[in-house]
DNA sequence: CACTCCAGTTCATTCATTGAACCTACTGTG
DNA sequence: CACAGTAGGTTCAATGAATGAACTGGAGTG
């Protein structure tokens, strides 16, 4: 977002958070980052943009304190969400909903459900069977009602992504993976 | 964001919500028009944002149906949320929730009360002494422990912005108001 | 050592944003 | 009626950011 820093809203939170995650990209990222994924090579193919916005990005956030970069990772980088990070998680949720509300009429694209009980999630997060606010690591996220398939299932990254798991839970990667 | 159309990201709302209001500017718009901006003059003083570009976001808010535009309204055109405007709500409330817990250690810039009880809204939205969620024409908006003088409070859009007052309201624009 | 991943960087092209100036219609005011 | 002021824009040159494709360089493997 870049807003000056002489922009008269010192007062405004909302402008204070646009400027870390209101740039484009920053939080389809942080986004793919609670569904998953670790590896600049997953960001990159899952979003399919420019290598060069997503390295600016990454280095951004890490910055900011919203993901750690790790490179001791075995074979290469892994970027996770800190505790700061996963505290947008209300943000990222807010969106979802209201984008399912007004653009999914058959219902939202994906669902959440407590993992323990299997309760589904409110649209505050709430547990319907237990009734609490579900901390992210204990939600599960699988397709909605609104899902529509669109050829990508299979895929090894997004495909991945579209079968039930734990949120910040890294993709699996199989040794196999790439053999077509 | 203009995400591309072909975006592989059909399936998430969070992506299509960017696409109306993930743009550069977009949602300080919105927040201004919660805090009862309505005329052209209003945002463009408050945002400092160049004329063409807020032209462009009003236009691109108003066929989303965010906004109306009326120009039957006295004196001028009046842009109005939306009931799919208000529903941003939760979305504006989050991002600033965000923002208010990482980057203000002295509290909220801003507080919102039940205008009918007086009661404070916890970060859900609820009225701490009746515990409804308040519907937002019933919020008023007043400064929070974190607000930090800027200088501003004495200049006539934003100053009047920072007393209490209920979201959604008009500014009221007295005709002395341009007297120094 | 050749090969493949992975995580970037580089770069020319395109596109968006910025800030300042200009334009047009309407509203009082003397 | 002339004139200033206000409101809501448009235009334009300059700058800055995004895009996509190609390239680099290191680590691990056979």
């Amino acid at each position: 977002m870049t807003l000056p820093s002489t922009y008269a809203d010192r007062n405004c939170s909302l402008a204070r958070t646009l400027e870390v995650v209101g740039e484009r990209w920053t939080l389809l990222i942080v986004r793919d980052a609670f569904f998953g994924a670790r590896r600049f090579g997953d960001f990159a193919a899952r979003l399919k943009i420019p290598r060069a916005v997503l390295t600016s990005r990454l280095k951004s956030l890490v910055q900011e304190g919203v993901l750690t970069r790790d490179d001791e990772a075995g074979a290469g980088v892994e970027y996770r969400l800190t505790p700061k990070g996963v505290a947008l998680w209300p943000v990222v949720r807010a969106l979802m909903n209201w984008g399912d509300e007004f653009y999914s009429p058959s219902g939202a694209k994906r669902a959440f459900r407590h993992d323990r009980d299997g309760g589904l999630l409110d649209r505050e997060g709430r547990c319907q069977e237990c009734g609490q606010v579900v901390p992210v690591p204990a939600i599960t996220i699988e397709r909605g009602p609104g899902y529509e398939p669109d050829g990508t299932e299979h895929d090894p990254v997004s495909g991945t992504i579209n079968t039930p798991r734990r949120l910040l839970e890294p993709f699996v990667r199989s040794e196999g993976r790439k053999a077509s």
